[in-house]
DNA sequence: ATGCTTGCAAAACGTTTGCACAGGG
DNA sequence: CCCTGTGCAAACGTTTTGCAAGCAT
């Protein structure tokens, strides 16, 4: 794991890259250094096939099992962090520039809110060592309506859109 | 969403549900019920396939289908919580019994323990005032080492059993 | 009697792997 | 030059869906 809290400039990450891999004695191609570029442009949370297509767009020929290949190089390295939310496939976000956060999922519309997380930090150290835990990471996440949700749906119950319609019983997730 | 929390015989949950069901006007069947006693007998953190497996054993004719159709209602309902760890497939335990707990997952040994979340709640109601956000819900989970395994193992780098490897670079996690 | 619910099988989904070839150290 | 890395396609395991038949209301 590097330290590249404060770097955040393409070029630096690219050697940062470039370094981990040395140090791992991991070979440097360009169908890693595409991936991490085509990672770069891509913001917020975004999946392994955003990051393929991409690729794709910009008329490079990677294929999809090297995307899911290196992905997992980027998150080790610190370039990369791996978010899972509601669903079963791997999200990611850059994990450089803008300080720890977590993430707030709105039930409703799907937005994701991030809020700063020294507090959580905090209380997750304190627990741990409670419990003689010794934490390399975490994840915090809540659930419920966003702002603008609940407000266009006053009712503090939640009610789904799905949950309107009967039909929709088993679709729901 | 039920009021659960000090229910636990299954006397109890089984009317629940039966209630749930009606309330929504979803049919109260056989496969459902069986789906439910199942559940019941399960402990821990459990995967939708030990419960079809469950019901085959005591030779209960069900599908794969209606499981992961049943299980849903179940989370609905409030008698079940799912949880994802970091692995794609779902989890589930029960939301009934033990107060509002969440999970510490050790990287090395995979093992889950829990911790009691009194302090989760309200540093997640202070961030949700804060952001206008109305929660049902959170998730709370740190990764790292357990105590055993930090002792078998004391550099604070964390070096997971693949690393030790090089031709394990991809395989990891 | 109506139409929700079922079991089955097959599809869908994101992800992984086996393989022969390409290319980096 | 060797051995790692690649693209392709096929496999993977979990979950979902289409369908005809079954069953609760």
């Amino acid at each position: 794991m590097d330290e590249l809290h404060n770097l955040h400039r393409p070029e630096d990450l690219r050697q940062a890259f470039r370094k981990y891999l040395k140090r791992h004695g991991i070979k440097h191609t360009v169908a890693r250094r595409k991936i991490l570029d085509a990672v770069l442009e891509l913001h917020g949370h975004f999946e392994a096939e955003q990051a393929l297509n991409l690729l794709h767009e910009h008329g490079h020929n990677v294929g999809k099992a090297t995307v899911y290949r290196t992905l997992p190089l980027l998150v080790d390295c610190g370039i990369l962090k791996q978010v899972r939310f509601e669903v079963k496939q791997a999200h990611y976000e850059h994990a450089f520039g803008e300080g720890p956060h977590d993430h707030m999922i709105c039930r409703r519309c799907g937005r994701i809110t991030e809020f700063a997380s020294e507090d959580v930090l905090e209380l997750c150290a304190r627990i741990a060592r409670r419990h003689h835990f010794h934490v390399t990471g975490h994840r915090f996440q809540f659930f419920g309506l966003c702002w603008e949700c609940s407000i266009r749906c006053p009712v503090a119950a939640l009610p789904l859109p799905s949950e309107t319609e009967a039909s929709h019983r088993h679709t729901r997730e």
